[in-house]
DNA sequence: GTGAAAGCGCTAACAG
DNA sequence: CTGTTAGCGCTTTCAC
């Protein structure tokens, strides 16, 4: 493996002016930099990322933190954040508290650290107040994804008013018995996003004048499993059947199509269903849903970062930055029929 | 933040014996190791991987290069592979291909010959010669997953066995109208895995003297949808029903077995539906298929890995490993109804 | 068992 | 515009 003394020799000048050459900093005569280039193309130079980190401080990776890998809505962002990532020239090392453990202990304490990584993006964790003072102890910036973390620059969807925005397309439409499937309160670390979201339905019930019917929620947990369960307890109600289910996730909203089907109820006819991301899934069972971009909260996330990392001029920047979200409206809402 | 000084200061001794203490080579007398340990216990202090990566060459990360990532085939070897890293203190950097155009070759050409990673694995990926020659003339191992690499370790399963078992299973039950889902071989990356799978169905079908019935493949893409929509077709051809189909993947049986729903039949009565995978969705839809592990795919990848990079004694470590899969029978097989 | 010192390969002043 | 020269923070012979 050739090194910069290499090229320097077979370009005919200094290591430093090849570094300069080859990095862009400093002038360097286009005379020059063409010999540099084509020695380097050469001898099939490439820099050695440890030796250019040491000396510079910075190593053009950075770390990704996230609870889940394999559910769509995680590894969408991922996707969304390698690929920016790349673009800028950065890697992208990979930290998946699955595990649960001492993992998350041993990733903060341990692996992001080792002044492997010039910066952090959390992913639906909430950081604790040290994992973050540390973190900005070193000197590295951090952005969260999900939701608001004190003394980080974030990025989240406002769940209050996603889910006041696919309560009102329902109420919209005429119906009044809506029932909702959350997650579990007590087991939440996502920024309280079940609580929210339940507010944001209550909220726009309210504003109707209909007050929250707790027979009318139940736990799911964010798996279509789990919203096809806590749909058949809803959609067996003997009295108060809802006509309409707002589920805070798509998965759930799919659980619960496929649950009233197994009844023999049709969708929208006897009840209509809407979700909450715009799952991969979602356009084939008709599902009407609020979209978000777990992609392009990847990629915004990136370049907050990139900004952090290369200050341009007086860009201070938001310290939380809503994202984008959209209702799609697909078969599975409709106007209740009148029974 | 601290470094090697500090603490040597702290603990009395030169940075020689700070490190020996640290990384357990060489020896140290147990007294000062004690030392060592609390004083860098008590500056917090954690060993710069840039530093000691240059002066060791070795990078303790590894590059795992996947073709997509918001699968759960994939995001599961994936993660598989994270926890086995983590644990052996390795960091993972991910390199997802998904965008395509010139994303490849920027990163075998340049990411992956920084310096930065000691290895590579690379999942469901038909490396070429060039790139595999390249990484190996810098001396980076290479752990392939999903189909024989020449000149490289790997790892899969024998899908044509698989596919064998899967149509067996069927057969054994007295389905004589056997059709199956599979993916393009046009189309195929993957080590003509949709190929493969599609020879195991031919084989077992012609060891039972039946003869495969072209009219009865249909190409999916991998998904749900995709094996609804070939499903569809196969479902509804008016002479030759058939009366189980083997889809190549479980997502497709899913989309088979929802096709079959749409049209009023009934899984398994009227159909039976075996798939491959073992998806997290399959228990949840009552999908007998053939499971292979991928998690433990991720897991195995690393551990062989890891003998690589430290070779143990005489372990030469065959060339291709093949990997576990076991028929799991749910309840869409069964016995045909005779009509 | 421990210390001194020479790098690992590159970058960033500082001169010129 | 380009060369010289210190390091960056750690590991590892080689002596003691």
């Amino acid at each position: 493996m050739p090194g910069i003394n290499e090229v320097a020799e077979l370009a005919g000048v200094s290591t430093a002016t090849v570094s300069r050459a080859l990095s862009g900093n400093g002038h360097v005569s286009s005379a020059t930099r063409q010999r540099v280039l084509t020695a380097a193309k050469t001898l099939g130079y490439v820099v050695s990322s440890n030796a250019s980190s040491l000396a510079t401080g910075r190593t053009k990776n950075v770390g990704v933190v996230i609870p889940f890998l394999s559910r769509w809505f995680f590894s969408s962002v991922i996707e969304g954040a390698e690929s920016a990532l790349l673009s800028h020239g950065y890697d992208l090392t990979l930290y998946n508290l699955g595990g649960g453990g001492d993992e998350r202990r041993s990733v903060f304490e341990h692996f992001l650290l080792r002044k492997r990584v010039d910066a952090v993006i959390a992913i639906s964790l909430e950081l604790t107040p040290g994992e973050v003072g540390r973190l900005l102890a070193m000197n590295k910036p951090i952005v969260g994804v999900g939701g608001p973390l004190p003394g980080v620059r974030t990025l989240s969807i406002d769940d209050v008013e996603v889910a006041r925005l696919a309560t009102e397309h329902l109420l919209s439409l005429g119906h009044r018995a809506i029932a909702h499937i959350g997650g579990d309160p007590a087991s939440e670390t996502d920024f309280h996003l079940p609580t929210n979201r339940r507010v944001g339905y209550e909220l726009a019930l309210q504003a109707e004048g209909i007050s929250p019917d707790p027979e009318l929620f139940h736990v799911g947990d964010f798996t279509i499993e789990g919203g096809y369960r806590a749909a058949k307890q809803l959609l067996g109600q003997p009295r108060k059947r809802p006509t309409a289910v707002f589920a805070a996730s798509d998965e759930m909203a799919i659980g619960t199509i496929l649950a009233a089907r197994d009844m023999g109820l049709t969708v929208p006819r006897d009840v209509s269903v809407i979700g909450i991301d715009d799952h991969e899934l979602s356009a084939f069972f008709g599902l009407s849903t609020i979209a978000q971009f777990p992609a392009l909260q990847g990629q915004m996330a990136v370049e907050i970062l990139m900004e952090e990392l290369h200050p341009s001029a007086r860009h201070a920047g938001a310290p939380h930055i809503p994202l984008p979200y959209e209702l799609i409206v697909r078969g599975s809402t409709a106007r209740p029929v009148s029974r």
